[in-house]
DNA sequence: AGCACGCCGACT
DNA sequence: GTCGGCGTGCTC
């Protein structure tokens, strides 16, 4: 400012929930001139009702005509103060995604705290958040739930035999906060020296004692001394096998960083449901029970609010939560870590696009502070930058304990004829398994009964109207000795019908469903195995509130032998007594359109394959394929990610493909196909004049097309994919053309998706 | 995105 | 005669 007079702020700009504009502009009444700041919150008048939003900053004059704007009705008084450091990383995301400010902001603040209040309201909802959090602590919902020993101390799967033992005793104070034993307290006085935000190297002494008293791996204590050292913004990748101990690292470092800061906070993120409530009890049991605060998007709203205050207002030291959790402010950020980072559920798929992984990296470059991304099989993405030396690699190759890796045997499928989903190889490998006491997992990832119901008359399939896709058959819960009821449903819509009589063709009454899902599966398993304990899981089973839950704890204390089970069962569940491992269909995915296919599929069996054999002698996978030569299957024989990884990486680089790449993705959906390829045909003109303005970094436009599921929920789907070898080039392009494809005047729905996932 | 208004079919 | 379906249009 070079100008000698003070400029009147009459004018507040406010973000708002709304994706129509990155901000509004409003009128700043006679009684809050002077009172309010960038931070604030603040109720403003929104069409016929009000809504609530904050101050982005405060200026002088408006692009608007100052009769249509209208003034704030009033500051919430008792809102707590937003960091700095959370609105940077909130200009970070929404120049990266090409969305508005108050679209993240808003994103990240509970329902309640941002509902305007009735006017019969007693108290405002952060008091009532407040209230309830005293004394009951950020952790109470989940202590509710996860209390028993064997569900908290067990489920935890990579904290390995170290973690998980040690919990056991930790866990039986969780329950109780009274007895839960602050584990910071342990630490000696010595190591309260205090450190900066980013923090000076600490004490070896503090990094390597802690609560669970036992000591760490030598792989283990590398790392964690690496991490201690760490000063400032940096990346980290955590390359550890299944079973090497990753999470008990992750508490040493929390650990570590509290004992010297004891105001400090820590990230971890997670990225399923299912699995926080588990790690949430095993950190609950090594730090105080109410400094945890956990957030996930199956908490209850008023849960909900009482952990975002309590991590807002820097009450909660450990902040646990999924992809939502990463734009909670954090005033006294110190680190964050993001387990399984190359998780596909770290990315928001359906309205507002992004990656909470990539986020969380902006967030500790904004904040100053270190971030570790922890994956036994790290996103290609990372694993490039690691390469690169961009991100700094730790490995622990081993697992703890000097336990064994399970043992990979490929069964070659081709020329197999059999009615079973089981090779005989894999039904000979199940009975000696089961006659030795120990557990069988069988994967396939496919649930229902069979994926599509067809007449063998006709070849009628069982389409979803809605959806270009099959409806898949499904088994209704038997009741009693009732026979099983069927149905069809749609996987993708949701929407279900009866299984028809006859052909609705041609009125055979041969229908068959075709394949095989895990309730199929089950049963073939309950004629082929008689007598043993089998149980599936499922995202049908575990839809039931508690019951995945009690199933895995049935599982953990013998009371399965046979386990069925989808890629849910892949997640972080470590069981012991598991020492076999066959998977059903070891090809899924493998020459998929979408070139992301192989490097899930890789992640997808490690993980599946690590779930066996952390505590028997030995322990086998078996993978069932008809391209057993396949480089996939030689790398993840070897247990070889880094081969694997380096192998795609040269291919994608001779491809020209991401990583090497950036790309955006236009889509548009419309009743008709036509009216959405119409929309991406113009939007692909005018991009013309946009993306040759500077040759040297061009931007390339490929032609519009459906998309792979070209038809969801009666509405018909396209695409048009946007590419640039350098990623200023293309963030440089889309500003300028989401201007101009707001001017199009088109009866299709459309939103840019940056660094799509599936193209 | 919400949430209004507005114009046409089956119910108390 | 109303309730309610979702098409269109606006929000600082």
């Amino acid at each position: 400012m070079n100008s000698g007079f003070a400029v009147d702020p009459g004018i507040a700009r406010i973000a708002l929930d709304v994706p129509i504009a990155p901000w509004f502009d409003y009128r700043i009444g006679p009684a809050l001139a002077g009172r309010l700041a960038p931070g604030d919150w603040v109720q403003v008048p929104w069409g016929t009702g009000r809504r609530i939003g904050f101050v982005l900053e405060l200026c002088a004059q408006s692009d608007l005509a100052p009769e249509r704007l209208k003034a704030i009705e009033s500051r919430l008084e008792d809102a707590p103060a937003l960091p700095a450091n959370w609105f940077a990383l909130l200009r970070f995301a929404a120049g990266y995604y090409h969305r508005s400010v108050g679209e993240f902001a808003l994103l990240a603040v509970p329902r309640t705290l941002r509902t305007p209040p009735s006017p019969k309201a007693r108290s405002s909802a952060f008091a009532r958040a407040r209230r309830a959090g005293r004394g009951v602590g950020g952790v109470g919902a989940v202590e509710a739930h996860t209390v028993g020993a064997h569900t908290v101390g067990a489920d935890t799967g990579e904290g390995g035999s170290v973690g998980a033992s040690a919990s056991a005793s930790a866990v039986a104070g969780a329950g109780d906060p009274r007895s839960a034993e602050p584990a910071v307290a342990h630490l000696d006085a010595t190591s309260a020296a205090p450190v900066t935000a980013s923090g000076r190297p600490l004490p070896r002494a503090v990094a390597s004692r802690s609560a669970a008293g036992q000591p760490l791996g030598a792989d283990q204590q590398r790392v964690l001394d690496t991490l201690c050292a760490s000063q400032g913004f940096s990346v980290s990748v955590l390359h550890g096998v299944t079973g090497s101990g990753k999470t008990e690292v992750y508490l040493r470092w929390f650990e570590a960083i509290l004992a010297a800061r004891p105001d400090a906070q820590l990230l971890l993120m997670v990225p399923e449901i299912a699995l926080t409530p588990q790690l949430a009890g095993l950190v609950a049991g090594r730090f105080p029970a109410q400094s945890v605060a956990v957030l996930h998007s199956g908490l209850g709203e008023a849960e909900r609010a009482r952990a975002w205050l309590a991590a807002v207002e820097g009450r909660a030291r450990v902040v646990i939560g999924t992809r939502l959790a990463v734009l909670t402010p954090l005033p006294g950020l110190a680190a964050i870590v993001v387990d399984e980072e190359h998780d596909a559920s770290y990315r928001q798929q359906d309205g507002l696009h992004y990656s909470a992984r990539d986020l969380a990296v902006a967030a500790a470059r904004e904040c100053g502070v270190p971030v570790l991304l922890g994956s036994a099989t790290p996103s290609i993405e990372t694993w490039r930058a690691a390469r690169r030396g961009r991100y700094r690699l730790l490995e622990m190759p081993s697992r703890i304990g000097g336990g064994a890796l399970p043992k990979l045997h490929l069964i070659d499928m081709r020329g197999l004829r059999s009615e079973s989903a089981l090779a005989p190889q894999a039904q000979t490998a199940i009975a000696e398994t089961l006659s030795r006491g120990e557990q069988a997992l069988v994967f396939i990832n496919r649930r229902g009964y069979a994926p599509v119901l067809g007449c063998d008359a006709c070849g009628w399939l069982s389409g979803c109207p809605e959806c270009s896709a099959w409806r898949v058959l499904h088994r209704a819960a038997a009741g009693g000795s009732r026979p099983p009821r069927y149905q069809l449903v749609c996987h993708h819509c949701g929407g279900a019908s009866p299984v028809p009589r006859a052909c609705p063709e041609c009125g055979n009454l041969g229908l068959a469903g075709l394949g095989r899902g895990t309730q199929r599966l089950e049963e073939e398993l309950a004629s082929q195995f008689p007598g043993q304990r089998i149980a599936r899981l499922d995202r049908d089973v575990a839809a039931r509130r508690g019951a995945a839950q009690a199933l895995i704890a049935a599982v953990h204390d013998g009371e399965v032998d046979l386990l069925v089970g989808t890629q849910m069962l892949a997640k972080g569940h470590d069981f012991r007594r598991l020492s076999l491992v066959v998977v059903v269909d070891g090809d899924a995915g493998l020459f998929c359109a979408d070139f992301r296919a192989p490097e899930r599929l890789f992640a997808t069996l490690m993980q599946v394959a690590g779930r066996a054999g952390r505590e028997v002698s030995s322990s086998h996978v078996l993978v069932q394929t008809r391209y057993p030569t396949h480089p996939l299957f030689e790398c993840l024989k070897r247990h070889d990610y880094s081969g694997f990884a380096d192998a795609l990486l040269l291919e994608r680089r001779e491809a020209a493909m991401p990583p090497f790449a950036h790309q955006a993705l236009l889509r548009a959906d419309a009743g008709a196909l036509d009216e959405a390829l119409a929309f991406l045909t113009a939007a692909r003109e005018l991009a013309e004049p946009l993306r040759t303005a500077d040759p040297e970094a061009p931007v390339q436009l490929f032609d519009p097309v459906p998309m792979p599921l070209a038809r969801l929920k009666g509405r018909e789907r396209a695409q048009l994919l946007v590419e640039a070898t350098a990623r200023p080039a293309l963030h440089a392009f889309l500003p300028h053309w989401l201007a101009s494809l707001r001017e199009v005047k088109t009866r299709a729905r459309w939103q840019l998706e940056v660094d799509p996932a599936e193209i």
